[in-house]
DNA sequence: ATTATCTATAGATCTATAGATAATGC
DNA sequence: ATTATCTATAGATCTATAGATAATGC
């Protein structure tokens, strides 16, 4: 059984990291091929080794990959907290704040325009699956358990959970902020939960 | 004296419009002179006429008159706001919720490394004190007043409340959801508030 | 033979300029 | 004359392919 599957050599990984990280940071169609391939320190032609398949599929595959190691980081994260909600959102909390952010209001509303229709529905599904989904669906379950107040809706309190973490990485980054990130994390929780506590 | 300066006329107007939807819709780089000019049923090389100083400048223009439009937005209604905090965010969130979202996120992390590094940094600057700084400063006024508890940072606190807003046209958008924008925006802040007023 | 690069280049897209055309207003 | 378009096109950038080259592993 010779392993001639270039997706699972070292190379192949570091292409898929680099693209990962610039996707990210800067969303799809401000990253070219040649950005990655600079980075990677090879001519852009020879990035097409490693994704035969193009930018599109490139950008696709990486988020893909990003976003099913983030669902079952928070699975994982969740899985190892309290069956209670703030223990649940700090241990969320700190399996994003482990990774890069991920700009996902970005993903949703501009990156997936770029792509073709049905490429765009795939990954925005997959996206709000692995991150909203998942958040919300830890609200709803505190809700049930009466943990919670039942407004708003689920989704929204989600979006501004994930939004309020991306925002803390941005703070953190641009200011000299007194205080960790885990710190400021902590503390935003803390104000959201006491907020959707109060009935 | 003869009117003679393009930035006075109706076309003109139009031009800015359209061009700000879509830059603010899909980011700096996914949006092409010709997306805009298509839009305008005009030929790509007669945006010129309208935008002589090229795509750079025609979106640091856009962003400038939004971001002022912003900020004057804001600043008119807090000043006709009570002289207290909740009063004050629902006059700011009804305001920004009579405009499309503005993605400042987007616009601070993506759209900005993609502009020239000035050109960046005063954008940036001013997209700053055009939202965040202003609530920032109502946060920190109602600390003085002792109307809420010292932490987290203003500045956190300010991205998450604009977050929030954006992610309620997001539901608003993609999603059915019971109820309008407006009564999605003032659960998800007395959600905030009561969680910030706690100590 | 396989893996991982390279050079060269085609073709598409994108920004931008030059200069022509037509309508309107003094 | 001014305003607002147009056609034609240059030049830069970007994606992608073809085919050569070199090192490594059976």
């Amino acid at each position: 059984m010779r392993r001639r599957d270039p997706s699972k050599s070292m190379a192949r990984a570091r292409v898929l990291d680099v693209a990962e990280r610039l996707f990210h940071e800067r969303g799809y169609k401000a990253v070219t091929m040649r950005d990655i391939a600079d980075e990677l320190d090879i001519r852009q032609a020879s990035l097409y080794y490693h994704a035969p398949g193009g930018k599109e599929e490139l950008y696709a595959k990486v988020i893909e990959r990003s976003m099913e190691r983030h669902k079952a980081g928070l699975e994982e994260a969740l899985a190892g907290a309290k069956d209670e909600i703030e223990s649940q959102l700090r241990a969320a909390a700190e399996w994003l704040l482990s990774q890069p952010p991920i700009h996902i209001t970005r993903i949703l509303t501009s990156d997936v325009t770029s792509l073709s229709e049905e490429e765009g529905a795939r990954i925005s599904a997959l996206a709000y699956d692995s991150t909203i989904g998942i958040i919300s669906k830890v609200i709803k379950d505190a809700r049930k358990r009466k943990e919670l107040r039942g407004t708003p809706h689920e989704d929204v309190v989600a979006n501004a959970f994930l939004s309020i973490i991306d925002g803390v990485w941005y703070h953190s980054d641009v200011q000299d902020l007194k205080g960790t990130k885990d710190k400021m994390a902590k503390d935003m929780i803390k104000v959201l939960l006491d907020g959707l506590r109060r009935e």
